[in-house]
DNA sequence: TATTGTTATACTCTATAACTATA
DNA sequence: TATAGTTATAGAGTATAACAATA
């Protein structure tokens, strides 16, 4: 009985992933933002999240972890906490007009390098594979 | 100017990724094998590295915190290290049959969990996206 | 009593550098 | 001198529990 051992789909994200990351760091340093404040302000212009327990879903970064995140976006005017009047033990976080920009920018570069990292993929196969990721990842949200 | 906002590889990656290990780790808890041990039996067993600095290349781990894997590994019999007689600074490391044995039911389980996975795409559809992300690991092999 | 945000503590993981044995 | 493997240590990341304010 011969195993075809197929890679497994952990090794192939894994070092896909890491690519991804690899190349998306030193687009995040040139705008000073390390990653999870990106993911962050990503979340909140996604309007995915408003609450930070919200956040802390929406990004899956343990709420605890969260706050340094949210002290320095803030100290940098990034985003505002406000309490929500309806109920005064949430804050409302909000981007700011600058932290809007400063997260579009980011978008922006991060969009042209995975331009880049996904030519070598026929415009088919390209759109198959963003879709199926896309099933993947709204079939099983966890 | 409108931002259509489309999802970032980055954050697909790391969704997909995460729902994949929380699946992956009952399996390899009933092995005993923590996730790292496993990444290193299934790299032993696709012949990807002989040396243990091969093996660091080959999987990402850093070599010195392979050690302990290769140590607990070694306690349990599922892999052995010599002196390479060419150059004995070289330890060779190999897997025995209860090492291949252990992968392999591993890697069976492991198997059946992503056939499960994957079920909700067409047979087209996974094809594709199987296809592409094999594409996309082999172009940018880091 | 339960929940949101916060702080404090302990634990794990990781990166760095130093050590040995070979070359 | 340089490299493979190992060990030790310090720093970063993480999880847990406890706390204050509010419901």
């Amino acid at each position: 009985m011969i195993d075809m051992d197929r890679p497994e789909l952990g090794a192939l994200l894994t070092r896909l992933l890491r690519e991804v990351t690899r190349r998306e760091q030193p687009l995040l340093d040139r705008a000073g933002l390390p990653m999870w404040d990106y993911v962050i302000l990503s979340a909140l212009s996604g309007g995915d999240a408003s609450t930070q327990a919200e956040l802390s879903a929406a990004t899956g970064r343990d709420k605890t972890r969260l706050i340094e995140n949210l002290d320095r976006l803030e100290r940098r005017g990034l985003v505002t906490r406000t309490p929500d009047p309806a109920d005064r033990r949430n804050r409302i976080v909000s981007l700011t007009a600058d932290g809007r920009r400063v997260r579009r920018r980011c978008h922006a570069a991060i969009h042209a390098m995975e331009e880049e990292l996904l030519a070598g993929l026929s415009p088919s196969e390209r759109a198959a594979f963003e879709h199926a990721l896309v099933r993947l990842v709204n079939d099983h949200d966890s």
